[in-house]
DNA sequence: GACGATACGGACTAGCCACTCCGGTTGTCC
DNA sequence: GGACAACCGGAGTGGCTAGTCCGTATCGTC
């Protein structure tokens, strides 16, 4: 809804949009939500008056930066083949998902507003990732893959914090695949099920 | 070491830093790390300069705070007899930890932050969590009731991931079981052992 | 190539917040 | 109970930052 109803934007301003927001997805996560808007106007190389004319607020920006994020995940979650094999799907959306999310420092935190609630484009756009994740749940656990007991919120919910964990161990790859084998691990039925 | 060479407060003074430490902690908790300090000051009955001469800097306060909250939780991890049930004892610690981690909102970040490292001081607080926590998987481990291959590091990420996870969840007591399920599920030896 | 519309840049404003300073108050000790 | 030090309160200061405004530059079109 509400699509692009507005006149198209001269090339310059579009030019100086698009190159707003990749400079701002990079600073935000380098350096952190805290950064000056100036600062991301500078290393874009316009002034604050274009960035401000662009993303009228500040929150505007981060919005749009994360809103954009959300949605390569969702296209990469689409992409993923359900019928075929759930339980891969399934777990290789999880893997998806935390490791995209994991920016740097405090966007995880972000991501973290999104996953409560944020305004009503974020939401938007989260409702994608959630509906795939709980498709793909259900078909994992349709296949005995997963632990039945679980819904979607709790999923997300573990999903946020693994991305967090994930920002503590830094770059140790080893450590990282530890991490995701206890989540894993602990998704499926408590019983047991052969691999 | 340097504990406390200084000479005893005065009644007056030691009452309003007490009062000062247990508003802040409530406040934090309950706002954010971003309240002024105008408005601590002003829950605790007491002016700026008096919160200003007791902890010279907010980030003074936020430490003293984070450090009370950590020697509070490293108390009652000493207190896990792990001798007679290590498994057992781990797996309360690790409860523990998380449940007293979650204050209310980013105060888990604070933790985080701790995590990773901080100032003197704060480290100084948490390794002794650390200690026992390591003491703790190493005694499940020999009990063969936590997977061999997971280290310290790996752990308190997993525990500060799990702590997010739990902000996200609220007050819905069965949701959180089912997390603390999945973490400690997954925290088992693969192969799965008899309970 | 000239003209109107659109967009740009960045000095400037307003508000917020950590921290200081000092006249006044309260505890402590003899 | 008096005198001195320790402590208090809160108006004030400085610095920082989101957001505005308007003269200037650039784009698109005829």
């Amino acid at each position: 809804m509400s699509g692009t109803p507005e006149r198209p934007l001269r090339a310059d301003a579009a030019r100086n949009r698009a190159r707003l927001l990749d400079t701002a997805t990079e600073v935000f996560a380098t350096r952190g939500i805290g950064v000056p808007t100036e600062e991301i106007a500078r290393a874009a190389g316009v002034g604050v008056g274009t960035l401000f004319r662009h993303f009228p607020t500040k929150e505007a920006l981060l919005e749009a930066v994360l809103v954009r994020k959300l949605e390569t995940i969702a296209v990469r979650a689409a992409q993923l083949p359900a019928e075929t094999a759930p339980a891969e799907a399934f777990f290789d959306c999880l893997r998806l998902v935390v490791e995209q999310s994991a920016g740097k420092t405090e966007f995880a935190q972000a991501l973290a507003a999104a996953g409560v609630d944020a305004h009503a484009t974020l939401r938007e756009a989260t409702t994608a990732i959630r509906a795939r994740l709980s498709e793909l749940l259900a078909g994992a656990q349709r296949a005995g893959a997963v632990r039945p007991d679980l819904g979607p919120p709790e999923l997300i919910a573990l999903l946020i914090g693994t991305t967090t964990a994930m920002e503590h161990l830094g770059d140790d790859a080893s450590a990282r695949e530890r991490v995701f084998a206890v989540l894993f691990d602990g998704l499926r039925p408590p019983g047991g099920i052969r691999a």
